[in-house]
DNA sequence: TGTCCGATTGGT
DNA sequence: CCAATCGGACAG
């Protein structure tokens, strides 16, 4: 697939059947969300988690769960899956695969790009390094809520765009975060991360 | 309806 | 290390 900046990707780059590749390729791409005056918002994705449900103790679709939550991640690739969690975070995630096949990647982390001094003022005081470097802090600087779920991404709400093309040797990979429940599914190494870039959640 | 807990964060 | 904070999942 030839990188042409600006474009919003296809919808066959997210329906491909390979979850762990999806992720991987996310790497490198412009999450771009306008804000209510049409202004955008984007940052270059630099960490993201791969979600196999429904094998994937780890994920919310383990073991074939259908629920009101999880329902958009049902859908064909494509959508975005944003839920809440902690009693107070969203969390953005990209769907891939084929409708019933409720496979995800989350987004952990991304790299300021466009509407910078917007998000230092959803982000209050923090600093700049601060801003969107874990999966619920992008989501206060992007303004990514609820009422993004299943949105579809090549509308108009939120979407993807080529930005950098990311070398395998510049890519590094690892045991996903924050799920200690997930017995043998704790270390599969589905967490991928552009090598020494400062927004990485963690090292 | 009641209980348990979380794909996190920020402050101690 | 730990509290914050509340919707989702599931048992009863």
């Amino acid at each position: 697939m030839p990188l042409t900046k600006g474009r919003k990707l296809p919808h066959e780059f997210y329906t491909r059947s390979n979850v762990l590749k999806v992720a991987r390729d996310l790497l490198g791409k412009l999450l771009v969300v306008p804000d209510a005056n049409g202004n955008r918002v984007s940052g270059m994705i630099v960490e993201v988690e791969a979600y196999r449900g429904p094998e994937d103790r780890a994920s919310h679709a383990y073991g074939g769960r259908r629920t009101n939550r999880t329902e958009t991640m049902y859908r064909s690739g494509g959508v975005a899956y944003v839920y809440f969690v902690y009693g107070m975070y969203y969390q953005f995630n990209v769907v891939s695969n084929a409708a019933n096949i409720p496979h995800a990647i989350l987004v952990r982390a991304l790299q300021p790009v466009e509407g910078i001094e917007i998000m230092r003022q959803r982000r209050h005081s923090h600093p700049d390094r601060n801003l969107t470097n874990g999966p619920g802090k992008l989501c206060i600087a992007m303004g990514i809520d609820k009422q993004l779920d299943g949105a579809d991404l090549l509308g108009s709400h939120v979407w993807l765009e080529d930005f950098e093309k990311i070398s395998a040797s510049r890519t590094a990979k690892g045991a996903r975060i924050g799920i200690d429940y997930a017995e043998e599914w704790i270390e599969k190494p589905w967490r991928f991360w552009i090598r020494d870039n400062a927004f990485v959640s963690r090292q």
